[in-house]
Order: C-alpha cells, then sequence, then structure tokens
DNA sequence: CCGTTAATCTGAACACTGATTAGATTGGAG
DNA sequence: CTCCAATCTAATCAGTGTTCAGATTAACGG
C-alpha cells in the first residue's frame, strides 16, 4: 500500500507486517527479505537499519505473533468468565490456542520455531502466564489440589501445545474447526481432572523452567528495546 | 569417511547420514546441499539424481528419523512389558519420545517440521501406531473405558508431543533427563486417568485423523519398496 | 529562509545457494 | 573386448543474505 521511500520510525513494522504476510502466503521459509523489502518499497539494504539479519526479523516477528496469541488466550478465558465451570478459563484459553494454530497455520509454525530467539523480547502476556494465572485461580476456587499446582503450568501448556503444533504441521487433521474445539476440549479436562487426583511424589515434582520466564527475571532493570544483537558478527 | 566417487546406490543413504550430521551440527536450516555432496565426496548435481531438491531430501532423512523415533517408542513399551502397571507401556513410550527430542533437538525439530512431506513415506511402526497398540491393550485390561477409546490416540499423541516439542524448541527447560522422564509421566498419567474417567458426548467423539495413516490407506496393494520420486520428474 | 546534522535509505558488490543441462565416467553383462 | 545403462561431473543460471561507501531526506537552530 504505502510505498513512500522514507517511512522514517515505520519502516521496522511495515516490514514486519509484509513478512507475516509472506509467511502466510508462502510459507515460513518460502520468502525472501528482497521480497519483503521490496513489497514495502524499499531497497534490500534499508531492512538491515532495523534488523540485524533476516533471522532478526523472523525473530522479532515471532514474539509480536506469540503476543498476539497470548492476548486471545486471555482474553479467552476473561470472557468463559468464573461460572459454574472452574476448568472453563483453560478450556477457553486453550480452545483459543489451537484454532489460532488451526486458522493460521503457517504463522503458528513460524511462532514456535523460532520463539525464543528474540534477545528484545518482552511479552506482557505470554501463553504460559495466561495458564499459569488460570491454573493459581482453580487452587484459590478449591478446584485444583494445592500439592499438584507446582509445575502443572507445564503439563497444561504442553498439551495445549502439541495439539496445536500436530494440526500447524499437517500432522494430524480434523473436520472443522468445532472439532478442533472439541478435541481441545477433551484433552485439556482429561489432564485437569487427571492433576487434581496424582499423588505427588516425595519431594513433590522437579520444576521445569520457561525461556519467556527466564528472560523476563535475567533482565532486571535494563530495558533495551532495541534488539542488541546488531552489533554481533554473524555466526560462521 | 567413504569418499569413493561413485557408491553406486549407496549415494542416497550417504547423503542422508551426511543432512543428519549437519542437522546435528549446524541445525535444521544451516547447511546446504553442497555442503552435504562434499561431505560425501560428490558434485552437488549427484545429489539431483536420488532426490528431487533439497526438500526432497530433508524430506526423506524425516521419515527415516521418525521411523527410528517409532521402534524406540516401541521397544521401549515391549521392555515395560504387561506389569502390575497397565498404564507402564505408555507411560514408557512417552519417555522414550520425550527423551529423544531432549537428547537429539535438532534431528527432532526437522522431524517434526518436514513430517508427512515425504510421497514415498512408509513407515512400519509410527509413534501414532505405538500409541495405537498400547491404548488398545488398556481397553483390552480393562484399564480403560471402551467408550473412551476412540480418538484417545491423538489426545496421548499430543501431550507427548507437546511436551517434546517445546523441550526441542527451547521454550522450556529442564535440569537433566530424570526430570524429563518425570516430567512426561506425570502428564501422560494425568492424561490417562483423565481419560479413563470422561463421559463421552452423544454420538461419541469427532474422529481425527492422521496424515501418515491417510498415506497408508491411499496406497492399498502397490508396494513400492524404494520411494518412488528418484525416478519422478522433478516438480516445476 | 538557509545550512547543518542525524536519521534514513540506495547501489553496487561479494560469496554462496538451489537447480538445470549436456556430456563424461564407470562397472558389469553379453 | 564391447556395449550400455547407471552414475556422476562441469559449467552455468537466477536469486539469496549481507556489507559498505555514499546519496537522500526530514527536522531544527539561527
Amino acid at each position: 500500500m504505502n510505498k513512500r521511500r522514507y517511512h522514517h520510525g515505520e519502516l521496522r513494522n511495515a516490514l514486519l507486517d509484509a513478512a507475516e504476510a509472506l509467511v502466510r502466503e508462502h510459507g515460513v521459509v518460502g520468502w525472501s527479505l528482497r521480497e519483503a523489502s521490496a513489497r514495502v518499497g524499499v531497497s534490500p539494504s534499508a531492512a538491515y537499519h532495523h534488523f540485524a539479519s533476516r533471522d532478526a526479523l523472523v525473530g522479532a516477528l515471532s514474539t509480536r505473533v506469540i503476543a498476539r496469541l497470548g492476548e486471545r488466550m486471555s482474553s479467552a478465558a476473561q470472557t468463559a468468565g468464573p461460572g459454574v465451570d472452574p476448568q472453563g478459563g483453560l478450556v477457553a484459553a486453550g480452545r483459543a490456542y489451537v484454532r489460532w494454530a488451526l486458522e493460521d497455520p503457517a504463522v503458528a509454525r513460524l511462532a514456535f520455531g523460532f520463539g525464543g530467539r528474540d534477545p528484545g523480547a518482552e511479552i506482557a502476556q505470554h501463553p504460559h502466564d495466561v495458564v499459569e494465572a488460570e491454573l493459581d485461580r482453580l487452587v484459590a476456587v478449591g478446584a485444583l489440589n494445592a500439592a499438584a499446582r507446582p509445575g502443572a503450568e507445564f503439563a497444561v501448556w504442553a498439551a495445549m501445545h502439541g495439539l496445536a503444533t500436530l494440526l500447524a504441521d499437517g500432522l494430524m487433521t480434523l473436520d472443522g474447526p468445532e472439532a478442533a474445539d472439541l478435541q481441545a476440549e477433551r484433552l485439556l479436562r482429561a489432564v485437569i481432572t487427571g492433576l487434581t487426583q496424582e499423588t505427588a511424589p516425595s519431594g513433590g515434582w522437579p520444576a521445569p523452567r520457561s525461556a519467556h520466564t527466564e528472560r523476563r527475571a535475567g533482565r532486571q532493570g535494563t530495558t533495551t528495546d532495541e534488539p542488541a544483537a546488531t552489533a554481533a558478527p554473524p555466526p560462521r
């Protein structure tokens, strides 16, 4: 659309938009930096003033997309609300996760494959966070044993992530979005009810760590909004 | 190692070996067809007499690797044996799945990302099959309600696949293989016990389909033991 | 209004890639 | 030994990511 040559502050976003569209059209790897640049009406080298490399572009796109997913999940969980069904929030979040992967498989594949590789990532509502919050609510309401809480986020996350990934990668096929909703609900309810009945081993469960939470903990105070990798020499 | 120029029937496997090593060293995309060819002591164009394209090479490697995973899972389930714990087989298979993704993340990423894209694929023991067999055993032993059986394979597969993928992609981190074993066991037991207690909706669960089973059903009778892609004219 | 300056983009170049083609090399069958 | 199909090579093409010296732009102080 906008093919003015000098974007002045908006080229970065314009490139991300173009890249996302290209991913949707030609898959995760079926496009080039030059194609994205041309689409915004800019020379190939212009992109290198906003991203250290093509990989950096893809990484930035990945975090942008993951952030959007987190918001979708969160608002889905909100709308489910604290009704009669305590598991409703988690189920709704999981449905959003799976639906997203089904509706936008190429973008989902990119997001997952490159998720965690952007050093400047700062995602407010990461999918992992949403799952965590809902599980905490389950414990507060009394629908989940507190002994089963530690690490449960990873079990739930893994379940919905697995279904989403199998669908996005085409390893598994479903007839329409409603079937996906049902399958997601079935899987999540099974996991949650399974977790409520487990007997924790002595010493509790081992603690997994999420790349996203680690990053947030590591960067305390230093707010670098531009990816710092710009100056680094290309590997090999 | 073997740098004779004329491989005569073994170049195909030699290229697959080289590609697998390169994936392990430089990741899924950090290597070139030329590099693999040079490593086997052959010109770049020689590869095109065995694979229609670089993607075809990657696809073939993917199915080879998935087949190996299936065998690992199957023998893990076997060794678990029909002991006192009916869920033991599935748990063992899941552990193998997750461990494999943790020990060989780059290869796992390739296998999953390109799994199902090889038109000549004929995997004897696909991971999906192993899960299916173990679930059937559970029903036979009486440890799983028959009403919950249809489609349960996809719930279980999704769970272990999600954990494996999160680990392989570096989105989730664990301290050592034992922690992975525990996490896998926890997740799988939760799913299975959750499935045993569910109340199926009227009309039963929607039936998902696996790309692998579909392919097997499509090719009935025609037994091509050599992938047919070799002789076929290259697409486009 | 002008000139300075920092931000932003261009053009040309480099090494490398996947892919194609016509022709050379090989090893075994007759 | 001869022939031949299987197998590999050399040369080449368009296109890629990346770099860098220099041109273009927008904004601001005087």
